[in-house]
Order: C-alpha cells, then structure tokens, then sequence
DNA sequence: CGCCCGGCTTGATTTTAATCAACTCCTTTT
DNA sequence: AAAAGGAGTTGATTAAAATCAAGCCGGGCG
C-alpha cells in the first residue's frame, strides 16, 4: 500500500488526522512512478513540474560546474520531498539533476495539484508550515557548519544528525554533499577509526 | 510612523491589503523598541523570546567558537525580520548572539502573540508562507556556494545579490558571514580590483 | 568464469586559505 | 590634543584540503 505511508506522513506532520474523504482528494491529485537507478527525474535546464514524495528508494539533487564536477545540494529517503522548489516557484529552469541512487517508488504531484490540495485541505497547508519550519532549522545547520567548522567536524555532523544518510549514500555522495573531495572524507573516516 | 513600513511589508507579502481593523490588531501585538550600537536581542544561552521586525538600523546573528571567533549567520536591515527561529520554536536555550550592528529600531512581537495572529489576521500566514519560499530559496543558494564555489567566488555572488550588505556592514562582518578571513577578504577585494 | 568498471584508499605534490605579525589610517575617548 | 582602539592592508609562514596519480578490491556483465 504505497499511499499509507504518505497518509501517515501528513497526519504526523499536520498534526491531525484526514478523513478518508480527504485523503481520497490526496491520492487522485498524485500518480505513482517508479525510477530505475540512474534515472532522471529532473534535469538541469527543465522547469520541474513535479513534487516527489518519495515512497522507497533514495535521491539525490545535485549542480554540476563546469569542471564536470558534481556538487549534491540534498539527499533524500524514503518519507522525504524531492523537488526543486525554487525552479517549480519561480518556473526558471532549474541549475540542478535530480536521479534516483536507487530503484525507487514516488508519488508525483504537479504545482497546480499542489496548490489544490492546500486549498482544499487543511491539513496540507498545516503540514507544509511544518515542514517549512523544520527545512528552515537544518539550512540554518548545515549554513552554519559550512562557515564555522572543518572538513571533519562537519563529517561527524553528520554521523551524529544524519547517521541513515551514511548507511544510505556511497561515500563519494557523501563527501559532495559535505562539500568535500572523496579523497579527504576517505582519510578523515580513516583518522576517526583509529580512536 | 513607525508602523507604516510593516503595513506596506505586510500587504506586499501577503498580496493582499490589510483592513485597518486588522492592522490595529497587528499594532496591538508589537511593542516598538530602540537598540543601541553593540546592544544585544539575543544572548546566546537565553531561549530566543522575540521576532524583531526592523524599521531602521542593521543586525547580525552570529556564533562564537571555543576559539572565541565569531561566525555571523544572518545579516538583517530595515524591513528585515530578525530572531533565532530555531531556539523560539523549538523553546530551547540559543547558540547563537543577536546585537545592533548600528543604532536600530524595531517593533518586536512575542511568539504568542505572533501566534494569535497568524490565527486572526489572514494575511499574516499567507506572508509566513510567501517568507519561508523566500529562505528557503535564498538558503538553498547560500549552501550550494558554500559547497561549490570559492571564497571569491563567493564573495562576486554576494557583490551581485545582496551589494546593500556590502555598503553596510563592515568588512569584517562581510568575511565571517561569507566562512572567510577578514585578510583573505581583503587580499581578494584588491584582486578584484585590478581589473 | 574472467574481465572490467566504479568506488575506495593511499601517497606525493600543489593550491587555497588560515594564521601570525606588523603597520597605517581613522574614529572615538579622555 | 594626545591616546587608544578598531578596521583594513600587506607580507611571511603554516595548515588544510584539492589535485594528480597509482593501485586495490568487489560486484556486475558479457
């Protein structure tokens, strides 16, 4: 049952329960997809069209500058957003890739239905409020380690605050979305060992 | 007519006018405060209590590290919304100081009155949300530059989306909000320079 | 089954930015 | 008016991380 985990996830962040009239409303303004690995679900230049609740598998939203190098901006799991808002606001095209690291199962809305079910559901816009606030909380975090500490206090950052991601992520992912090179997260993860 | 610029601010982010019922209930909700050069809004240990809305005058939130090195987080100037988001919702002690970088007024408002009228006044969670796309946006910049792009790369991005900043604050200000040395800035502003 | 490629490690070297230190202007204070 | 402090610059040196290069698995594919 892909739709329950997104049910239970609007209660959680909503704070409320749906009717099942409601989420009846929820689950016809969505429609499933499924990435193989690999596969874009965005590309830079696109405008993204979607809104991506991602039922199983993992993502990843990344630049590439014009060295080749690939730069990951956010990682996402299961029960997590994928989108570039910022090109589906503003309809720009977007500067980043999205794809899937893994095979994975989505929920894909549009803006338009989107916009819909705030208008038409409550507990939407609650949750997105909450939501919101909490994407507010972890930029500040990670803007705040990016300025004021190391390559390895921001490692274990992350080892502290976002463990799964590093289960998840191979580790040349990782070191992008630390901001560093694979070769200094491999001798940082070294060193870290050795106490 | 302190009030005034909020009104205008209000009405521009909610995209839609207020009534002047509504506005009173707005006024009612703030209390008008000056800050004096170097004064604080926030000590880092206290439990942020204030959103300062600024009418005139400059802010900066910062960190201190074990080291004693401040790292400044935000930067806010007239009609710039200024607290620590994370410590007010989340009710727990600050890390983080906020102080007048010149003379400043604001009005502030309590989270619970800030509460009562995002409830009261229809306008105001319309301009919360309209808010919260905005930094969103402006934070997902800041981090990939932070990920991707050098120190002066850095600072050219600042000079091309925020140079108010750079007209008020001091140099010093500008190196630890950009994650860099008040010399490196120095060396790169006299590269810059020469062409 | 073997081959090849991608992910990871390790070493040597270079580049970038931090650190340490001294000096110059200003502005503020007394 | 003198003193003191702060902000910015410049130079020399050090430290951190990137780059370049080579080699090592281990899993997927032909």
């Amino acid at each position: 049952m892909p739709y329950e985990s997104l049910r239970t996830y609007i209660n959680h962040y909503a704070g409320t329960e749906l009717t099942d009239e409601e989420f009846a409303l929820v689950m016809e303004a969505c429609t499933p997809r499924k990435y193989r690995k690999k596969q874009y679900l965005l590309q830079a230049g696109e405008v993204c069209k979607y809104v991506a609740f991602v039922i199983s598998g993992a993502f990843r939203m990344y630049s590439v500058d014009d060295k080749g190098v690939e730069h990951i901006l956010h990682l996402g799991i299961e029960n997590w957003w994928v989108a570039d808002r910022e090109s589906s606001l503003m309809l720009t095209p977007s500067r980043y890739n999205i794809d899937a690291v893994e095979d994975s199962e989505v929920l894909l809305f549009t803006s338009e239905k989107m916009q819909e079910l705030i208008a038409t559901v409550p507990a939407i816009p609650k949750m997105m409020a909450r939501l919101d606030q909490r994407n507010f909380i972890a930029s500040q975090k990670r803007i705040h380690a990016s300025i004021s500490l190391t390559a390895e206090e921001r490692y274990l950052e992350l080892l502290e605050n976002n463990p799964v991601f590093l289960q998840r992520f191979p580790q040349n992912m990782i070191a992008s979305y630390l901001g560093i090179t694979p070769e200094t997260l491999s001798r940082i993860r070294k060193k870290a060992l050795q106490r």
